[in-house]
DNA sequence: TGTACCATGTAATGGGTTACATGATTCA
DNA sequence: TGAATCATGTAACCCATTACATGGTACA
């Protein structure tokens, strides 16, 4: 795979949950090199383009696989501009608080269909032997997250909308 | 609030979708205090210990409202190591994913149980006037993403212990 | 009196983005 | 022949973390 490649695969499959330019893609494929993790052969595309082609090393695969099997929890959960503006929202008025949580909405709706979308190229839940299972496993956890994310919104706007509500009573029964 | 105060706030309420460090705080109001967006008055604890009390100034208070109001939905959706490694964990046996998948269930309730605690607090729902309703929408938000994330665990440990799937048939309805 | 916590800062470094910069290939 | 896309890289900069560094206060 060339490091342009991996560029458009962070652009598709792999945005749900990391992302990387390619300016930094080359400059870690480089440092990847040098440590020995990777390397690379030279194809020849048309004339004269150079496309390197890299793979991994065993040494690289060493590195991987450990990384791969620990558990480390660092960086979660993850910084959300949306749930900071929404947690100092009390300084806007209501007007502007509505139109913050239903441009959220959308949005989030928007993901949620293309993330369908994705799912429909498995027409069954792959076996878990397969390598499509992991795949399938990530693309649940997007669509759960984005309908979590609509229905969090959905009750957000309601609650919003309500024009009276006693003080004590209703605390959390969804209706 | 002195830079120390916003750093524990940073801790606690704030984790669920932001952070920063002390080092971080301390450049960044110096920062904020040369472009007129804060100002501070000292403080004087004990003898001779000076506290820097920040407060916001009207040049601020207007770029803050700037940015409240303002749909920027960059940087989503969020960088995620856990699914990033999920994604690839077709590379590793079966225990090493199994294995994954319960450590990350148990974090994702142990956050679910500190959130819920967090959630008694709350009597009732706070009226929408009331600043503490966007608090209340920030902390149904997180509750409502960690009861998400351990739906979506137990799923994808179900799926890993099944014994056989038929290929065809069984798509998404759950049992 | 010593330990936990209050309180503030700087330096080195890492990770990542935007912008700068170049050139080849493919196809209409 | 020109536009979209393939393909690779560097430089400047920003945001953020870890580590370094200092000293005061409160309380047992």
């Amino acid at each position: 795979m060339t490091g342009y490649d991996m560029a458009k695969e962070f652009e598709t499959t792999l945005f749900e949950f990391w992302s990387a330019k390619h300016s930094q893609i080359y400059t870690e494929l480089s440092a990847l090199t040098v440590a020995g993790f990777v390397n690379y052969e030279i194809e020849i595309s048309g004339n004269v383009l150079e496309k390197k082609m890299y793979s991994i090393t065993p040494a690289g695969k060493l590195e991987f696989e450990k990384w791969e099997k620990s558990c480390t929890r660092k960086s979660y959960p993850p910084k959300d501009e949306f749930r900071l503006q929404l947690f100092f929202s009390d300084n806007i008025s209501a007007e502007h608080r509505r139109n913050l949580l239903t441009e959220q909405l959308t949005y989030y709706k928007k993901r949620l269909s293309h993330l369908r979308d994705n799912l429909q190229k498995f027409d069954a839940i792959p076996p878990k032997e397969e390598s499509e299972f992991s795949d399938y496993l990530v693309l649940m956890g997007a669509i759960l997250r984005e309908e979590t994310n609509c229905k969090w919104m959905e009750t957000a706007i309601r609650l919003c909308e309500e024009k009276e509500r006693t003080s004590i009573g209703r605390t959390n029964e969804t209706k």
